[in-house]
RNA sequence: GCCCUGGUGGUGGAAUUGGUAGACACGCAGGACUUAAAAUCCUGUGGGCAGCAAUGUCCGUGCGGGUUCAAGUCCCGCCCGGGGCACCA
């Protein structure tokens, strides 16, 4: 890559009495447009060097801006991204946008404003802030979900779901015309298909109709359509999200919401569990997160054993992993949602199951799985042990979720603690089966113990007593072997406005694809954000919509996110999502950088995806992701003043009764701006001003004459006054001490509260660098004093030192240790007095990659005319830090005591005599006789007597 | 409730493989320079006890146990904070 020439630097930095103090505005805004003007950020596919794709997930541009939780995981990228640049990798590191989102949505319900208005406009905020922090993504490859030349391929890609089937022969996605195939010569007892509702021959199938066809067809597509459950809220008339329901209430207004089935599409990712499960094995995760997926994608394998009712014709299949329980059990519990109540309840029960199931209605599925109160119903029926014919009560209880294997469980209350707090509650009698590992007091899930009370299976160790049983239930007929997933097949319809239509078509109730050549289906404008009749989507609003027979619900979130890396790759195409050469070369995302709160939805989602693709053949690698690391997140710290309920005094936080109270009398804890609070001293004159001077008569109760804020570590969020925003500090400090703070701050992957108090610190760190190279003087001017003379031995030991350390923690992503390992390198320069070329240059290249313009501005004033991006990273030598001696800690009985140099060269009897000779260790053995000596060359010696 | 994760000085954190706990910073205290301030530089800084001091000594990584010559690090049990739990993104 050329660069164009920029002599600024050069000239002012040979002029004795030049300005050369560390002015970063300056500077940063100078290297900023240098590198846009050069291109210099710009990635081709090809290249003759190795590709490496640094991935960051990107943000949805929400109006509040970026916060300086935000930039986190992107510098960590950033760095790493340069460091690969320097280590002579072709580096992809994009940026764009996850545009579509239920927030513009509900600003445009409340403000008139279109989403898409609104969304450029937060887009081009985000922008501007990423761009101040000096990021070297290339920005010509930025995508945008809610850009229709993007979710054009988000629809394509819909329609490629919808058109295809999995067969579970090849375990993979296969074309729905090869399902087609099957069917007319096997009917529904086709090979490699999942079990289904519908049954029929090849006969029967060539003589359904086209609609009759399509709807079998619906229950095998990878995307395809069905019913569920929302949180419907008649009140406002629309379906909320999770998040917008408090307590079964909604947030806004408080309105009742309870359970409503629609129609929803759903993607059948279960069909791909055990993929998803096996890949884990191949990618570069934490252990923490493939945990996570695989404990979501649950699998589990255990039996399906139906019961018959007594005195019914209906009867309840429970799923159970422990079939070997089966004598143990003694009650059942279904969820209450089921049909199978209704027709089983008894009349006296009648009233009581009713009311319960009303309440479970009200309840969201987490409030179920979090209640601690154990509640339920008895139905009045009763289950018939298939083995010894005991009447088992049929109970229904909200902690059985009908989601879940069949909605039912067989009850063993000895071995399950939930079953057994149950029947403690409900005075339910427990059968102990496996004796004396039962205390009475506790349930016990051991699968060590030898059955009693248990039929034909007494004497039989449970592991064993497993197969048995199964073997039973099949042989009877009364159930079968059966693996089950607690994953259930992603949702993917939403009813709203602001996300990428489907592209489909209903006639008399039948869904049909849109031609492909026809994407996108643009998103129509509306007049009104307000939602359709029936719980549909705006879309429904639309007279023309409708009237075209499209679909009215759009798609969720994560459907642009699903594919966004492989757009990155080839973001102008407009034949193909991306060609099959872009993919091929850059392949898998190499290193990927976001938070685990995504753990489960999104990378779980886009997995399945890239596992779609390359099995139809689009791409060539089926995970998505080699490596992954998780950053934290930064919360915020707010600060509170206290004010004497009712008046306008505020009482400083030290002065506060541990009770809350000031004399006796009540505080308000507020929220107040942690901008004008410096530390914990609050800013008195700037409250006074603060929110259009709200608290202009405030007055003070002191401490030490100043007014001391109270801090709780929370969310970071406007609403709490804890933001930070990046501007500020950029402009206050510059990009460069901006990005070396965030990474000094700890390590990339934890959490921590965010506290500006420190960001001096890294500042002072960069000047302390400049003058290294430029010395003021006394009448303000500056002089470069940097020379050509070779390095001496201490010299050299302090710089490879330096980059073994600074290679390593980049490696190894810590680069909060690799910010101190830089003030480290710099304070021993200083001391040394080092102001030599040779030293400095290898520093500014290790520099770039955390500190971009100071290290080019250096760079460039010492004589250099391509950019330092460019440069080759330094390489170690370890001839330079080679010891011969180190000083070990002499440690008596595990108890350190003294410290000994001794030659790495000396054996360990020599050592074992250097150590016993030495007078403070002779004092701590007083006297007693060495019973051991561990010596760990170049870690320790220890002597126990 | 379930799954994951974290807890180390006044503060952020370091200790990479079980081997000198507190690197590097912030803050604080004292000092130098300055008419003064800012900036910069120097010194000290986990806690207790003893000592004028050099120093010595005991305690110390959320709590309670354990393994080991040796534990912030490994094991068991608990407490507290954070993230997720399927329509926030």
């Amino acid at each position: 890559m050329k660069h164009k020439s920029f002599s600024h630097a050069k000239e002012k930095a040979g002029s004795i009495h030049g300005f050369m103090e560390y002015n970063f505005n300056e500077i940063e805004k100078k290297w900023q447009r240098f590198w846009s003007e050069n291109g210099t950020y710009t990635v081709s596919n090809k290249s003759d060097k190795p590709k490496y794709y640094v991935l960051d997930m990107f943000p949805y541009p929400s109006g509040a801006g970026l916060h300086v939780g935000h930039p986190l995981g992107y510098i960590a990228s950033d760095i790493y991204a340069r460091y690969k640049r320097l280590k002579g990798f072709n580096v992809l590191h994009p940026m764009g946008y996850d545009a579509f989102g239920l927030p513009a949505e509900q600003y445009a319900i409340e403000n008139g404003i279109h989403p898409a208005v609104s969304t450029e406009k937060n887009i081009a905020t985000f922008r501007k802030q990423l761009d101040n922090i000096g990021f070297c993504f290339d920005w010509s490859r930025e995508v945008r979900t809610s850009d229709p030349q993007y979710y054009k391929w988000t629809q394509w890609i819909f329609l490629q779901l919808f058109e295809s089937y999995f067969d579970r022969q090849q375990q993979k996605a296969a074309p729905i015309s090869q399902l087609v195939v099957l069917f007319e010569q096997y009917g529904s007892a086709a090979p490699g298909i999942k079990p289904s509702t519908f049954s029929f021959t090849a006969e029967e199938w060539k003589a359904y109709n086209e609609a009759q066809k399509l709807d079998i067809l619906m229950d095998f597509r990878l995307a395809y359509c069905g019913y569920g459950e929302v949180n419907w809220c008649e009140a406002l008339g629309t379906v909320l999200a999770n998040d917008e329901v408090v307590n079964g209430v909604s947030e806004r207004g408080g309105y009742p919401v309870v359970k409503k089935k629609l129609r929803q599409w759903y993607l059948r990712i279960t069909e791909y569990a055990d993929r998803l499960l096996e890949g884990l094995q191949h990618v570069d995760f934490s252990e923490a997160m493939k945990e996570m997926q695989s404990n979501w994608i649950g699998k589990s394998s255990g039996a399906e054993i139906k019961f018959s009712i007594l005195n019914a014709q209906s009867s309840l299949t429970v799923y159970t992993t422990r079939p070997d329980t089966i004598f143990g059990v003694d009650f059942m519990v279904i969820a209450p949602e089921l049909d199978l109540v209704d027709q089983i309840k008894t009349p006296g029960q009648a009233a009581d199951v009713d009311a319960y199931i009303a309440y479970v209605k009200s309840r969201s599925e987490r409030e179920r799985m979090a209640e601690k109160k154990i509640s339920g119903v008895f139905t009045g029926a009763y289950a018939v042990n298939p083995f010894d014919g005991r009447e088992i009560p049929i109970w229904i209880s909200e902690y059985v979720l009908a989601g879940y294997g069949t909605g039912a469980i067989m009850a063993v209350p000895c071995g399950d603690e939930r079953d057994f707090k149950f029947a403690k509650h409900f005075n339910i009698p427990i059968t102990n089966i496996i004796g004396s590992h039962f205390n009475g007091e506790d349930a016990n899930a051991t699968k060590d113990a030898v059955l009693e009370n248990s039929g034909f299976l007494n004497g039989v160790p449970m592991r064993e007593a497993m197969e048995t049983v199964i073997r039973a239930v099949e042989e009877k007929g009364i159930g079968k072997r059966k693996v089950n997933y607690k994953m259930r097949d992603a949702a993917f319809s939403r009813q709203r406005y602001w996300g990428e239509p489907f592209p489909i078509q209903w006639k008399n109730g039948t869904a049909y694809p849109l031609d492909a050549a026809d994407l996108p289906l643009e998103l129509p404008t509306v007049d009104s954000y307000k939602p359709g009749p029936e719980g549909e989507g705006p879309l429904a609003n639309i007279p023309e919509w409708v009237a075209r027979e499209l679909e009215t619900n759009t798609m969720p979130g994560y459907a642009g996110s699903s594919w966004y890396f492989l757009r990155y790759m080839d973001p102008k195409n407009d034949q193909e999502f991306a060609g099959r050469p872009a993919t091929d070369y850059w392949n898998q995302v190499d290193l990927y950088i976001g938070g685990t709160e995504h753990a489960v939805g999104h990378l779980l989602y886009s997995r399945m995806w890239t596992k779609a693709l390359y099995d139809l053949g689009y791409i060539g690698f089926d995970e998505p992701f080699k490596r992954l690391v998780n950053q934290g997140m930064i919360q915020g710290s707010s600060r509170f003043v206290y004010r004497i309920n009712g008046t306008n005094e505020f009482v400083s936080q030290g002065l506060i009764a541990t009770d809350g109270t000031y004399n006796g009398r009540v505080l308000d804890n507020i929220h107040v701006d942690v901008n004008i609070v410096d530390g914990t001293v609050l800013d008195q004159e700037a409250f006074a001003k603060w929110r259009n001077s709200e608290f202009a008569g405030a007055a003070f109760i002191l401490e030490d004459g100043k007014y001391i804020c109270g801090t709780e570590v929370e969310k970071m969020s406007k609403s709490k006054f804890n933001t930070v925003n990046p501007d500020d500090l950029v402009n206050k400090y510059g990009a460069d001490t901006f990005r070396m703070y965030e990474m000094f701050l700890g390590p990339v992957e934890m959490s921590k509260p965010w506290d500006t108090k420190g960001i001096e610190g890294v500042h002072r760190f960069l000047k302390k660098l400049w003058r290294l190279f430029y010395k003021e003087n006394a009448d303000g001017t500056f002089t470069h004093i940097w020379t050509d003379e070779a390095p001496t031995a201490a010299e050299l030991k302090v710089l490879h030192k330096s980059i073994k350390k600074i290679e390593d923690d980049n490696e190894r992503f810590s680069f909060n240790t690799g910010v101190s390992a830089f003030m480290i390198l710099v304070n021993e320069l200083t001391d040394l007095k080092c102001h030599k070329k040779q030293v400095a240059e290898p520093v500014l290249i290790m520099l770039s990659s955390y500190a971009p313009h100071i290290a080019e501005e250096l760079w460039h004033a010492l004589g250099n005319d391509s950019s330092v991006l460019d440069a080759a990273f330094p390489v170690f030598e370890e001839k330079y830090t080679k010891e011969s001696e180190k000083e070990y800690p002499i440690s008596i009985n595990g108890k350190m005591r003294t410290t000994m140099t001794i030659s790495l060269e000396a054996s360990q009897p020599d050592v074992e005599q250097l150590v016993l000779n030495n007078e403070i260790v002779q004092k701590w053995m007083d006297g007693k006789p060495p019973k051991k000596i561990i010596y760990v060359k170049n870690k320790m010696v220890n002597v126990v007597v």
